[in-house]
DNA sequence: AGCGGATCCGTGAACGTTCACGGCCCATAC
DNA sequence: GTATGGGCCGTGAACGTTCACGGATCCGCT
């Protein structure tokens, strides 16, 4: 007992069902079968509900990889994406993959990490050499972008990259997280603040530079200066160090737009350390909107990206691309949601 | 230029070189090539050399498709699981595809959501259309692992599900959650605890149950006697509301083990809320390491699971089964993070 | 000189489909 | 009665590999 695998010996399965199979219980030739699961015409109603039945009856299913090498089409996309299991990535991939199998289309994803000058172009082979229809790359952070643009892949390339620029082999689709940024300062404005700070993130991440941008657009079109804007790595950890710094040097702002809900999170802890008060004494809104900021402390304002809208979006497009077919593309919009850490500004001055 | 697609149009690309081209071009037999990209013996090495030249310079690359369809290995393995982007099965998936990659199998993902009943037959079938040699199952919740117990595949089915059980066709393996959830437990003990309660998950989960069974192993081995259990849903939200009453009818105990950090955190908010004091007044013990769980205030002691040991482990297995080895599996084991949110019982005497 | 055995290489078939074509039958029209 | 054509169906080939053979050449041995 104790010497046994503990494990079924792999059971050796019955070959599945072939068309010819299929076409010899059916009284018919293989072509005929297979006009009838394509649906094509030039078959009797009544030669076409026996084939049928003889489908049902054996379980037959059709061979993809056959169909694949004669069609030279795998109905397979690929996606590649970070290894990082960072938030909106990972939303991104979920929407992607169920879209795409609602649309008949099996996915293979394959991640890749640094450096991409190495992993990019490999995993993109990986891609070709399986055969995808077509590839939808998920790239946060401009490095990845840039190998994606040098490589050069047989199949359509769309990727999902905020403000990267379209080439002629890779088609870029932008979520629209300038609009987001956008949406959290100019809350943070409309609660009557002036002096708007920035925790930014990394400028190798597309999202960094574009709510980056986004911040920024907003405040000059109220009219105002931007304030102070410190550019990190998206990490809990940087911020806290950051939140230490303002206060000790004694430059807290009126208010932060924080690059995403993380670096909330270490803002709010470091203010908390030194007994400035979330919202009372800073207002803070964060971005992405994770598991559990509605139950910080405050709980956070956020903004929420809209993945599936995104993933619908792109998969429309990538498939369009794939069958000939054109599409027009209608870019998510995120949506603010508002909770308790940005409050208006006289508030403040009464409280404090 | 309004009126253009924007779009460049599908560009029809050459045909990739088949191994017919390469024995042309090298002057040898499609057979030799094949014997070449194999590494089969009986080729003599200038023939070997010239083979290899001319695959690199056409650029050569086996079609996998071809392959596949007359070994019937597709050396692509499947990868079912959870819609749901939460914490664990998310790492998980990640770190298999990656080890997957390494081992020469390219993976599809496909995502399924409740009511299991339906969806997981359905995912297993298009696993097994596009013709893969083994599936993963990541298997959080208990209705989904009986959907898989009871269907029929053709291929090997490995399920990552803490502490279920084997099946003759559905092979289980468990990861060592419910020794996470001891540690974290015995690390309460061993600070002097003695009133440990559980704010569990939903027994609906695997993770819940046998974290709960952990909580439980340890208290008693210590001779004590389990607190006050109550079972929820994973959210915030609901461990927000169980801490709240928890104060208001006084019965707040002297340490508990959250069954994740996000528990954890909707309990640290409801405490905050009333004036209760982390860890202070009650120590707190999360699990997951989620991230941003090092600045939470206070910031979090919790349990971190390894996932790629866990994939590592789970792929080998697999494998090993597909391609008829043995493997030993050597089970993953969690580690313990210390950090702020559980001290020492007699220092919350003196402090209160 | 003839034989056995390596060593190296090639041919035919098969995997399960789809594509291009052609053939048969019956109905309709002249 | 013969031509025309549409509806229905079948045959051959191809996709790019691998598998199971078998054949040629050369060397060393008896």
């Amino acid at each position: 007992m104790a010497q046994e695998s503990g494990r079924p010996p792999a059971p050796t399965r019955r070959r599945k069902p072939s068309i010819n199979d299929v076409a010899r219980l059916a009284g018919v030739s293989y072509q005929t079968v297979s006009r009838v699961i394509n649906d094509a015409p030039d078959v009797s109603a009544v030669t076409r509900d026996r084939v049928l039945r003889v489908i049902q009856e054996v379980g037959y299913r059709r061979n993809r990889m056959a169909t694949a090498l004669v069609t030279s089409q795998s109905t397979v996309i690929g996606i590649l994406t970070d290894g990082s299991p960072r938030f909106g990535p990972v939303g991104t991939l979920m929407a992607l993959e169920s879209l795409a199998r609602q649309n008949g289309y099996a996915s293979t994803v394959v991640t890749v990490d640094e450096p991409y000058e190495d992993s990019v172009p490999k995993a993109l082979d990986t891609l070709d050499d399986v055969g995808v229809d077509g590839i939808i790359v998920i790239a946060p952070r401009i490095a990845m972008a840039a190998a994606v643009w040098n490589a050069d892949v047989r199949v359509p390339v769309e990727m999902i990259a905020a403000g990267a620029s379209s080439t002629p082999n890779v088609f870029t689709y932008s979520e629209n997280q300038e609009l987001g940024a956008r949406m959290a300062t100019q809350h943070l404005i409309d609660l009557g603040h002036t002096d708007i700070a920035h925790i930014a993130g990394s400028m190798e991440w597309f999202d960094g530079r574009v709510r980056k941008r986004g911040w920024e657009a907003a405040i000059r079109d109220a009219g105002l200066e931007p304030g102070l804007c410190v550019e990190g790595d998206w990490s809990p950890k940087f911020a806290y160090e950051t939140g230490l710094r303002l206060v000790s040097e004694g430059r807290v702002p009126q208010a932060i737009f924080a690059v995403s809900d993380h670096t909330a999170l270490g803002l709010i802890r470091a203010f908390a350390e030194r007994g400035v008060r979330v919202p009372e004494d800073v207002s803070i809104v964060g971005f992405d909107d994770v598991e559990g900021s509605d139950y910080f402390l405050p709980p956070l304002t956020t903004v929420r990206q809209d993945f599936p809208a995104l993933a619908q979006a792109s998969i429309d497009v990538l498939l369009g691309t794939i069958e000939g077919r054109e599409v027009d593309r209608t870019p998510s919009v995120p949506t603010l949601v508002v909770r308790a850490s940005a409050i208006p500004a006289r508030l403040r001055q009464t409280s404090s």
